[in-house]
DNA sequence: TGCTAATCGAGACGGTACGTCAAGTCTTAAG
DNA sequence: CTTAAGACTTGACGTACCGTCTCGATTAGCA
């Protein structure tokens, strides 16, 4: 009655096993080329020469350099802290310096970059990236607004989501758009007070 | 002080003269391909082909791809409008509508993912396109703050800059970060109000 | 009037030509990988490799393995020389004999080997290189039972392609067929007189 | 005089005995796939696929393509009848037939295409083939001269072997080397003409 | 009736070579 | 000296097999 086997939750597959080895050395070694050598001049074959791998063990994993890429970006993501400073200022501040230090590690821009050059011509893939990448961020933002608002600091009809693009906006923006000549870092204070009291005159307000 | 340069009457070299017509045969097919496929996937072998061209005619004059494609896309910048509806709210508003617009251009999007990847390892490169490309649209949004500041509908006190940075990586982080299932675009007057108003309680405030 | 321009026989075609000191060297290193190695062992990327020059540059001439190992074998072809020495038999065995130095060369039994394979899935190219190799052979042994026949010592009505094939096939056969154990090369001239003098007993003849 | 070999009772290994189903499927998969596709263009793994059997299955039994293919070439041997119609001619004749007739079959000229690629750089392996493949036909000639001789239409002094060599190089060269427009089937029987009775001018014979 | 050991299909492994493509350079003859 | 055309080297691409190596699942004969 059972039938032949339980592959209930299992369903393992015949034949040898992919290596976990093998798809962890893959990974590695694209993380560390793509930091050394940026998108376009890491190639599959140094890849798989710097993994000791043949190249056929990469593209039986993933289909193309891009879906290479995303993986191995998604799998150096670390999870940011919520800051607890006390004051929301304070630690909107601090969330703004733990991401523009993240920002700092060339892994992280290679695959903004990536995302970026990516999002037009697929989709699917830059949504699969966003949401390991981006969420994360995201929350530990909405965290922050969420106890500002509990604390009386922050106006309670306030969308935390809009607060988050303007504040990931304005450094992504600096970073990444910006020439290095034209970069500012240390008005992110300056801005941030301007997001909480606004810039308009007291005066001519509604 | 006689002007830049004096190619006025002489300087003219021997041979027979580089052809405008190939050069703009060049920059025009570089924009068609490139919006058609991406910087990747366009040749300059294509170029070349659907220029009706040869290859030595492109190399002659631009060293690389990445130089061809930043002239290419700087060949096609507009000038955008200052806005001018009588309120810094309506007209900050007025300006980000512009700037989405525009964004919506393949050209502009594959312009920016191609200034974004480039940054990093080259950076004169890209520091000569953000003259040519945002320097037009800072201009225009500075020119709105001053007004409003002459109106006294903005503090005096704040920096343009700094304002621009906010609004502008608002903007770019929603349409170039956010994939398309996480874009919300009808917040953005959402955001120029939290920045005009500010999202502190205002009993909380110093 | 005469029209454009007079291409009449030369037919030169635009672009720069290509270099014959490339084609040189990539037949060079065929036949010379070809005979370390053999046909199956030999790889286009060694030719290349070895002739300083790209993989590109052989595909534009050749476009497979066969073609270019053809093209190279035919390209070292000698021309035999026709025996002379006053009677039919000495010269038959003289013609024997250069046959079998000639198939001593490692790149002739190569190209042998190469032709027998091709023959059954490739009669076009088979034709195209036992034209340039068999047909002087041929010649040289036509020659020699013509003057046979002028001087008496051969019949009048025999024909001569039959006894090429039976002397050609003779020896092929002992050279590529059979193994070296088996192999007995003294008995050519045991063979050149059983055709000579027939093997039947003229007892017993019509 | 016990016999080749005493396998009989005991030198049975342990363990799972070889499935001989897996063996013909297997030399039955390689035969068919060699007939219509060549040894170069015959995968082992298409073998294993066709066969429905793994690779290591086959490898476990042959150490590399050449073995295998050897192996089942020699598999489908049949053996030749000797014919009988009272004169040597008429069965030199009918042997000729059946011999091309064989050669006809793709299995054979694959085998033999084979063999003498392999000769060059693999003697043990061409010796094997060859006595499986050329003894029992050398040997069905070898009758028929003999019954000649004993009749007395074949001269006593007549040494069997070099007649072979020459009527099957006569044939080989024919059908394999010969490209299918110069090929002249008919002439075989005035090649054993020839053969039979000499082709040199009685008059001038010592 | 189990135990042991070699088998089985399946398919992943490191490699090597394939034939294609594009980048950027060089070489023609024609203008 | 510039032009179009196209050959050049270089080097990566993605594919196809090679011969080897695991997997879990069968099979036999020996205990």
């Amino acid at each position: 009655m059972a039938g032949k086997s339980r592959e209930s939750q299992a369903e393992r597959s015949p034949g040898r096993p992919r290596s976990i080895q093998v798809h962890e050395a893959i990974l590695h070694s694209t993380i560390q080329l793509l930091a050394e050598a940026g998108y376009e001049r890491m190639s599959i074959e140094a890849v798989a020469a710097h993994a000791g791998v043949g190249k056929a063990a990469i593209y039986r994993r993933w289909s193309s350099k891009e879906e290479l890429v995303v993986d191995a970006l998604a799998s150096v993501k670390t999870h940011p802290e919520v800051p607890e400073s006390g004051s929301v200022r304070q630690d909107i501040i601090l969330w703004v310096e733990a991401f523009i230090q993240n920002l700092e590690n060339p892994i992280e821009r290679h695959g903004i970059a990536l995302l970026i050059g990516t999002l037009f011509h697929n989709p699917q893939l830059a949504e699969r990236y966003w949401m390991k990448y981006a969420a994360p961020i995201s929350r530990s933002l909405t965290e922050v607004l969420r106890r500002g608002q509990e604390r009386g600091e922050i106006q309670p009809n306030i969308n935390p989501e809009t607060v988050i693009d303007i504040l990931s906006g304005t450094v992504f923006y600096q970073i990444f758009m910006k020439p290095p000549s034209e970069r500012t870092l240390n008005n992110f204070t300056q801005a941030v007070d301007m997001l909480l009291l606004g810039i308009a005159n007291p005066q001519s307000r509604v």
